[in-house]
DNA sequence: TCGTCGGCTGACAGCGCTGTCAAACGCAGA
DNA sequence: TCTGCGTTTGACAGCGCTGTCAGCCGACGA
């Protein structure tokens, strides 16, 4: 373990006090000129780096720490997220502590605790599971908490979602302008909020262009793209297929469009995707696109500011979402 | 700023000294069964909760904490790399600190000095610039340090690569053995040593092939998909284009396609792509694949192998590399 | 000349925890 | 009963830093 030279070694180099080596690597006022000069030269040569964790512990024992506790890292949105977050905590001379909790609600609680333990400032969070019985008791502790991408049941915290509601009510009515009425649904597991906001949203826009039994054509549990392809390949080999598939993440976009890739014809079914992805133009598929950059760096700038000031009131930002036609939502139905 | 209970509260709380109390939260051997259930209750009760940050400068200052410096987190590369990082440090009690110098040689440096104050006990770096002397004297001074995916240049440290020559050269043998002869090469930015590796041996095959001149269609620059869009239209406009197309990094495979897109014939000219990406599968592209995940697994393995036993010898890991056929890549010269 | 004020400096007491060392205790064998 | 030993417990001194407060100095106005 490397050992360093401590402010006490640096100030005795430079002939001053401890407190006076502080005041100068801290940029402190009232430190004459000749000897912050002094202090330098000697924290210079002697290879002299501060001791945040130390510093941290004198000051109150708050570190200059934001968990984030994510999903899964190596999801693009979950990554997009974290990258929006570290950008707007760099702004404020913070750090991020990652930790993926794999959509697991028990590792969420256990990696919240030691996120606690070393008392990070705030907590940035995608809640994986219903139950945030040990993060309510944390906030009314005062923890900062923000949470990302889906709301904490029962939770007055802070907030960061899109426009989900939205998103689905322009991707239907999208495919509904371009002629379709059969229009299947291919949605992630039910227990999840964004689930539930579009496939609500979905139902009711059909029903109000006079589709009432949509519902048949709905089908959840598209967790990951080999699910959706499954998902969309029974519903395209169902009596009465749908002549447009509305993907509700991009794993079921992804997975839809493997299945169609198999089906014969399955190339003249229109598609919608929730979520942007990199190849999308590539492949032509329209989808309803967000900013998940965006919404990281709000929830960052949300979490800062309700450290510096407990007692504002709680936000909820909606971030808007917008289709972006490019060619597979566009197709007439057969 | 949330007050939390010390464990001098705990230990006032169950009538013992702090010592005894920190024995039962550490789960030190030697206290009687009886002291640690009255402890243990007075912690639940009270909501205690250890001060990770003053435990580890009591211990000695230095943090169970390992820092990873990264190109940039959005990308899916790097977030692969990180997810791997962070499952094999938890196995080991460690957490992961992220940061991204956005490739910039200069940020990469002052994170680095972030995460030393911080007194992570090592650091994992993807090195942007080629100037790492901050990072050697951190190393001479004792400093864990492992690098991945690049190596830093005359730097003795623990380093995890792929095989890049052989991934290219299985490419572009690929591409002969399907009758190409005049090939394209679009890759990143020349100072990288992935471009460096990877050029080199696609002219070597070329050569050993008895093809010497297939510099001409070498192109370097392909940063981004767009930058790899225009370097591959232009050479498929150029007197003699080639048939086929090796795309050296998941940037240059997006752009050299969009660029195919837009040519007429593009569809017929072969192509294969070094890096997998999720896509690829759906979009029959045959891509140089390895595991992104694993790398960083390694990674974070070697880290804590020389934390603990700082003299072992260094070590070099290279990953290796495999060629998925997936239909573009065997496609016959037009 | 003296008093006052602002700039500069340092002594000291922690922050919350752990390592060291010594004391206290209980029980076995002599 | 006394000695010896292992178990259990606690006092205390830091880890490296910062906040508080008091002291010192020269300059300035009266």
């Amino acid at each position: 373990m490397i050992r360093r030279p401590t402010l006490a070694v640096v100030a005795e180099a430079a002939g001053v006090s401890l407190k006076t080596a502080s005041r100068v690597l801290n940029g402190e006022p009232n430190v004459a000129p000749a000897t912050r000069e002094r202090v330098r030269d000697a924290a210079v040569s002697l290879g002299f780096r501060r001791n945040a964790v130390a510093a941290d512990l004198a000051r109150g024992g708050f570190s200059r720490l934001v968990g984030f506790i994510t999903g899964d890292l190596a999801n693009e949105f979950y990554s997009a997220l974290a990258s929006g977050i570290e950008r707007e905590l760099r702004e404020h001379g913070l750090q991020l502590l990652t930790a993926s909790s794999d959509e697991d609600p028990e590792r969420e609680g256990s990696l919240t605790g030691e996120l606690l333990e070393r008392r990070v400032g705030a907590l940035i969070v995608t809640p994986a599971g219903a139950d945030h019985s040990a993060l309510r008791g944390e906030i009314a502790a005062g923890l900062t908490v923000v949470v990302v991408d889906r709301p904490a049941a029962g939770m007055d915290v802070d907030t960061v979602v899109i426009d989900n509601r939205g998103g689905a009510r322009a991707a239907t009515l999208h495919l509904l302008e371009h002629g379709h009425r059969r229009i299947g649904f291919v949605g992630d597991e039910p227990h999840l909020w964004t689930y539930q906001e579009r496939s609500a949203e979905f139902l009711a826009v059909m029903a109000e262009a006079g589709v009432p039994d949509a519902g048949r054509w709905l089908r959840s549990g598209a967790h990951s793209a080999a699910a959706a392809r499954d998902l969309a390949a029974e519903l395209l080999a169902s009596p009465e297929p749908p002549t447009a598939v509305l993907a509700a993440n991009n794993r079921a976009t992804v997975g839809t469009l493997q299945a169609l890739h198999e089906v014969p014809g399955g190339d003249e079914v229109a598609v919608v995707g929730f979520d942007d992805f990199e190849l999308a133009d590539l492949l032509g598929i329209t989808v309803v696109a967000y900013d998940a950059v965006e919404m990281g760096r709000r929830a960052a700038e949300l979490a800062v500011a309700r450290s510096a000031e407990p007692d504002r009131p709680v936000e909820l930002v909606v971030l808007p979402t917008r289709v972006l036609p490019r060619g597979s939502g566009e197709r007439p139905p057969r």
